[in-house]
DNA sequence: CGGGATGTTGAGGCAAGTCAATCTAAGTGG
DNA sequence: CCACTTAGATTGACTTGCCTCAACATCCCG
């Protein structure tokens, strides 16, 4: 019925515009998931890691963007067909999926928010906090941020160029908020600071990321 | 179990940071959705039509959004927590609802698409075809778009101003793509210019949205 | 016929994009 | 172990699309 597979970093999992024909869940490593846009663009509309769901959970098999391994991926895969039968058969799986589902809508609003009304350091402070959230690094207590993902990744995914992240990176360490021992390891030095510049009242839920 | 509702224009469905009792199936008028930041601010995050649902379905009775009535709207209505009960029980509705859920996902990447990577005149011009799209006039011959909303609100949606949102209407029009006979009522006048400055190949599929 | 809400238009400024150069770190092969 | 290559990251100078601010037009509803 299940069965694992590892994708090594680089390599797609499933592809824009082709039939996805299995369901994903992630055990280890990161994914990127982005849409390409016909002029050449791309959009990366989130990140994935442990404990996340990705892949044909939906009406069509065709896919609507790109799973990409930022890392080495190991990963619990399920035939699709298979899947949704059997979730057409159990309500209580059903549902908690529909829940899964819902928690990410509200993450998705949480997104569209930071694109349509934040200015580039609110949305890498956003970014570094949801990130340190939901993959804590020395539990919590000294909190650090891994980022395997290169700038490009962090761009297109907060809809701006790599120049402006990178001065974006600049200014929180200026300000004292972060340090950069290297570039894709973040110190969070003053959190609240971080909260005050993201607009964050609240930090959202702790919730599973769905990625279709 | 379920009753009828009538919602006037500018009332409240539900609001942000209370918690919602309902959920809601729109029969007649429109909806929109929104958050409000700490700094007054505001992101629409959706505009809700006949056949829509919205409401409290999801983990914590809390609302994450706002739900405003833009016409007078007719409702029908369930209380959350029965409606809940009952999903947990029906795994068929609780597998059309998980449908609907990843629908609205892949409508809300698109979205993230949008403001992520595309300028003004392209947002409008996609926000027109999406809506000629779920909500066609004259049974789609001649087409023609309502919009009951305010410029502010397609700001807020587009994550503009009002400024440049009525720019990008002028700009529109000047290239003879639309007509504009009332400032909320647009005539389509060259649909394929439309969907190539919108970066379509293709238009999303019909689907019911979701809003919570 | 006012008056308030909504929409349009214009002038000027600025945040972020573009283009280009440089720096850094991680491989790779001799 | 060191020269060379290359991808990624940073920094600087310049440009621009959108925002801001302000004035004006239009529509509605009493």
């Amino acid at each position: 019925m299940s069965s694992k597979a590892l994708f090594l970093k680089d390599s797609l999992l499933f592809e824009q515009d082709t039939r996805i024909e299995r369901v994903f869940f992630v055990i280890e490593g990161m994914v990127k998931l982005y849409r390409l846009l016909p002029d050449g663009q791309r959009q990366i509309t989130g990140f994935l890691g442990p404990g996340d769901v990705l892949g044909g959970i939906k009406r069509q098999a065709g896919a609507h963007c790109t799973a990409e391994a930022i890392t080495d991926v190991r990963v619990c895969a399920f035939n699709r067909t298979d899947f949704l039968r059997f979730l057409q058969d159990h309500a209580d799986l059903c549902f908690r999926l529909l829940i899964t589902a819902t928690d990410e809508i509200e993450a998705q609003q949480d997104h569209i928010t930071l694109l349509g009304r934040r200015r580039v350091g609110e949305r890498l402070a956003a970014f570094l906090l949801v990130s340190n959230h939901r993959w804590p690094l020395n539990g919590g207590i000294n909190p650090a941020v891994s980022l395997p993902m290169t700038r490009a990744d962090i761009a297109d995914h907060l809809g701006q160029t790599v120049e402006s992240v990178s001065r974006a990176f600049k200014q929180l360490r200026t300000l004292g908020y972060i340090d950069l021992p290297k570039p894709n390891l973040v110190i969070l030095k003053n959190v609240p600071a971080l909260y005050g510049l993201a607009g964050f009242d609240e930090m959202p839920s702790q919730h599973i990321a769905l990625g279709l």
